[in-house]
DNA sequence: ATGAAAGCGCTAACAC
DNA sequence: GTGTTAGCGCTTTCAT
């Protein structure tokens, strides 16, 4: 048995005023960087931090200082999507990369549509000095008027009327549609169908424009579509459709991974052959691509690398300095066996 | 254009009590709790409280509390490492989620051994109500003494001394690698070889003893070992120094996947057929294993469970409920193609 | 450049 | 059961 003395409460900031034999004011203005400090009392000070393995108890700090150094990163999805979508643990771990060498801190917020309002009170009441909303999802709407209370960085462009104005990260989606799209061209297939996403996720908009896009450029037609949301469940029923139509087709350009996944397996039940009979490309090389069967020909987009600038835009928003408001991270095709 | 009064501040607990008609204790009472409030107090308070839209300022909250409703996870290792090893991105997901339905934030703590120090004066700082440290790594003890101070729990069994004390969740290694050794031997193989983990960290312990079980209950010879770091690259250099050795063997265990990922590639460079001339299994059902060609035959570890188990345990050692010290969760073979 | 003093918004005795 | 009153540990005027 040990004496316990009381908690071994930490030292404070009076404390290394008293070691350091200024006053508490002094010792905040060093820790906050001001220049207004004596370079003696300045290290008297550092000396005193560092003998007493100081540390400032934040809590204490942004209460007096009205910051929090917390950010949150907003994933408005529901838990079961949020473990499906490996996307997100991608973006997350960007996240904490770009924020571990910074005095942020990170909260997470996965918020289904249901609760979305607490956790707007949650971030508008101070409890974070900004936000990153994963603009995966549809309903923008309540982000973007947050969006006007705090600096707020979207990861991927928000849909709606507002989304014009604010500050996002994302990739050329309609392009890399196209690119996909052209591979299956350049490997000789003509009638090339798609699934699409939804139609109120930009995701899913520009995917189908970039599909257009190539088979316009190469004089072929552009009928063959279905949309279904971003799971393998909606890319099986909507290849089911897409088959039932009757119109052949020999390739498709599916607009997610999580898509392709579902329509091979519609399409195995059929008893179409991939790449033989059909081809297909799609976008996110995942873990749904790469544990395909054939493995697909994907895009890649740099999730991490998203959360990564995500994070750092929104730090540099909140000192204060200025940024672009839309910054595009390039993507890459990597070459499967479906196409 | 509306007419921007002043920061939209967030309504106080001083407001609610007016709107409310009672005193600030009182809407403390009821934010928090408290039994001790009249059934008409508590409505008014809500109604109040619901009207103005009020969230409490945690800072305010923790400040006066000494509580912070916050918790760390630590994971110690380098940011490249962090990166590699899939095993993080599921436990985090699995913290994640655990939290979400909880009052309590997360704060994400990379540390590189480098800085553990100013990790620890983080976490002694009052800056979190407790912490969880995914123990992967060998150099525990600096966490092990944090473990006095507050609540902790980690994630596999700690090392060292005072690991006996240690609250943890972990899997039990040493079955997990005898379950994945008798695959081997029930498809028939006898020159069972092993790549071992490092021998300061459980799991490289601990998987080295299930593979020796395994055999002496067949009676097999358990000589042909090699360690290694849990990287491919540790797991290519075993396998040459393996194949080098001139003593033949017909299968391997691996202690992880990466390292049966490596050894892949030494056996292909030295023309061995996986798993005609030797047959393979190892731990972690992750990305090297389903990315391997052949794919492996793996232990799985339930990796989102292990965090949401932590979380959910330290949660209840801060809240001062009693828990279990030892949480061991189950494993199970997945069958691949390599055995 | 430095110190004194007044809070930041809340909780926790304590008295009633 | 409710209100009063001190602080929690820091930042931030305002003097000096």
């Amino acid at each position: 048995m040990t004496l316990e003395t009381s908690p071994p409460s930490a030292p404070t900031l009076e404390q290394v005023a008293a070691v350091a034999g200024v006053s508490r004011a002094t010792v905040s203005r060093v820790i906050n960087d001001s220049p207004k400090v004596t370079v003696e009392a300045r290290e008297a000070v550092s000396r005193a931090i560092a003998e007493l393995g100081y540390v400032p108890n934040r809590a204490a700090r942004s209460l007096a200082s009205r910051r929090t150094f917390a950010i949150a990163l907003v994933i408005p999805e529901n838990t079961a999507k949020f473990f499906a979508d490996p996307y997100f643990a991608s973006v997350i771990q960007g996240v904490a990369m770009a924020l571990s060498s910074t005095k942020y801190t990170l909260s997470l917020l996965i918020t289904p549509e249901t609760d979305a309002e607490k956790s707007r009170n949650f971030l508008q009441a101070g409890n974070v000095d900004g936000a990153l909303v994963l603009s995966h999802h549809s309903d923008d709407r309540a982000f973007l008027a947050l969006a006007r209370t705090m600096p707020v960085v979207f990861g991927g462009r928000p849909m709606g009327p507002e989304g014009e104005h604010a500050f996002y990260v994302d990739v050329d989606n309609r392009a890399a549609a196209r690119v996909a799209t052209e591979h299956l061209i350049a490997g000789g297939r003509t009638r090339i169908a798609t699934i699409a996403g939804p139609a109120d996720m930009a995701a899913g908009v520009d995917r189908l424009d970039g599909w257009r896009d190539a088979l316009n450029a190469a004089g072929l037609a552009s009928s063959l579509v279905e949309r279904a949301d971003f799971t393998p469940a909606g890319g099986f029923e909507a290849m089911r459709r897409l088959l039932a139509r009757g119109e052949s087709f020999d390739a498709l350009f599916a607009a997610s991974s999580q898509l392709a996944s579902g329509a091979l397996s519609a399409m195995r039940d059929a008893g179409l052959a991939v790449p033989a009979d059909v081809s297909i490309t799609s976008i996110d090389n995942d873990y749904f691509a790469t544990n395909a069967n054939p493995r697909l020909t994907a895009i890649e987009q740099p999730t991490v690398e998203v959360g990564r600038t995500m994070a750092r835009l929104l730090i540099d928003r909140i000192e204060g300095r200025e940024i672009s408001r839309v910054t595009i991270l390039p993507t890459a095709l990597v070459q499967g066996e479906s196409a």
